[in-house]
DNA sequence: AGGTACATCTCGGGT
DNA sequence: ACCCGAGGTGTACCT
């Protein structure tokens, strides 16, 4: 990892085209040649001004005092990232730094990281969901996870005491798009006449008001899920009108 | 900005909770609190392994020596961003970063960014198009650009030869979101009995192909437009299949 | 404050 | 290589 902090002017081509008059920034070069312009702002506090992916080609100009002048940031392999996106031609990408002083640079060893463990995503619902689908209606059983149909998975595919079937959409957080996800599926799932009535059910952790409504309007119940009380944390509140 | 090169073990807890084994990181803290936590891995490469977005409250313990051995991150305001999906209870969000040894460490003034200007986006595509709807379909003329719906605008309202109306709905990329959007449109804007019979199009750079048997499925069609004939850049491909 | 739509989204998994 | 779906998405804009 290379940090340099300096006084530059920054334009890149690419996806579209952007220019950053001359400013103090940081400059950051990952070991895999992932680069990164960083500022000050308040604006876009989490993502850098301008970046390439790697691969790159970094070139680096330097005067007849060894100063650095330019570094000049290409994408190597296909032309321009998303390729048919960006103008079809591989017009090729850059990034072009204009260094007019450096203040300061460093360079460290990073050690490289090992997979992120992380709890708490869809995926983990969509396991505990799995384990215990009469969370998701009183007798469900599960058939199947990631059921799949000619437009994608369903998340879940159940079936209920009366045997009727039942696709579940697992969601975080439930929006209307979920709704539209689950309505495609189940318009998918009922063309096979054995699954002809099968319903929908969007599981999520909290499930949007606009969402409820649009469900409700298609026949699709909504059910709001704890992981907490999934993982047995915690105990489903049953006295919340109670006292 | 500040930057800290450090061996140190990192836990997060928040909308879910990670945890990231004693390695040698990269610490950047800017200027308004935003912290993030760096790594050399290939893969997320150009997003943080953990961060917290600003406004912070950052707690530093130092031992006796005065070296730096934990650095906390609380985030400011609202128990957790986006609270009800996080827990629901306001579990506090936090980053923990127990450091067992500092490599490196550097402070600078940063200058603030302004905002960037950027060529290329769907703005541009929609201002081109809005320029030369014939693109959109043959002998389609601009009624309005930005039309209103209560449910939101389309991006534009069109008449063709024969004045039927069109609404068109613009994307950089078309996918089955896109057709989505544009069949709300469309159900809102037939509503009006003047409007009972209008049509939908959807035109973008790249057409992705489930977004297009959608769209043949609703009866919207699809066009691709490529932006540099709009600019006036390139011939059209009218030789495509001649030689 | 909440909802909607855009992003050089990024990133991972599947085919 | 492309397509699709999820994200601690972030961010601007509008109501």
């Amino acid at each position: 990892m290379r940090l340099i902090v300096a006084r530059c002017e920054v334009s890149y081509a690419g996806r579209l085209s952007t220019v950053l008059p001359e400013a103090v920034r940081l400059l950051m070069i990952k070991a895999d040649g992932t680069f990164m312009v960083w500022a000050d702002g308040s604006g876009a506090s989490v993502k850098p001004l301008n970046w390439m992916v790697a691969p790159t080609v970094i070139e680096e100009d330097h005067d007849e005092r060894g100063r650095l002048r330019r570094l000049l940031v290409r994408a190597r392999g296909s032309a321009v990232r998303g390729g048919a996106q960006a103008g079809k031609r591989g017009q090729e990408e850059r990034l072009d730094i204009a260094v007019s002083e450096v203040l300061s640079e460093m360079e460290h060893e990073l050690d490289t990281h090992v997979a992120l463990e992380k709890e708490g995503q869809e995926r983990e619902l969509q396991e505990l969901l799995a384990d215990a689908p009469h969370w998701c209606g009183e007798g469900f059983r599960l058939v199947k996870r990631e059921w799949a149909t000619d437009i994608g998975p369903v998340d879940l595919m159940c079936r209920d005491v009366e045997d009727q079937w039942i696709a579940v959409e697992i969601k975080r957080v439930g929006t209307i798009d979920a709704v539209e996800q689950l309505t495609r599926y189940l318009q998918r799932i009922r063309l096979d006449p054995a699954l002809g009535s099968c319903r929908g059910v969007l599981a999520a952790q909290t499930i949007k008001p606009q969402a409820r409504v649009l469900a409700g309007a298609r026949g699709i119940d909504c059910v709001e899920v704890d992981p907490a009380v999934l993982r047995g944390e915690r105990q489903p509140e049953l006295t919340l009108f109670a006292a």
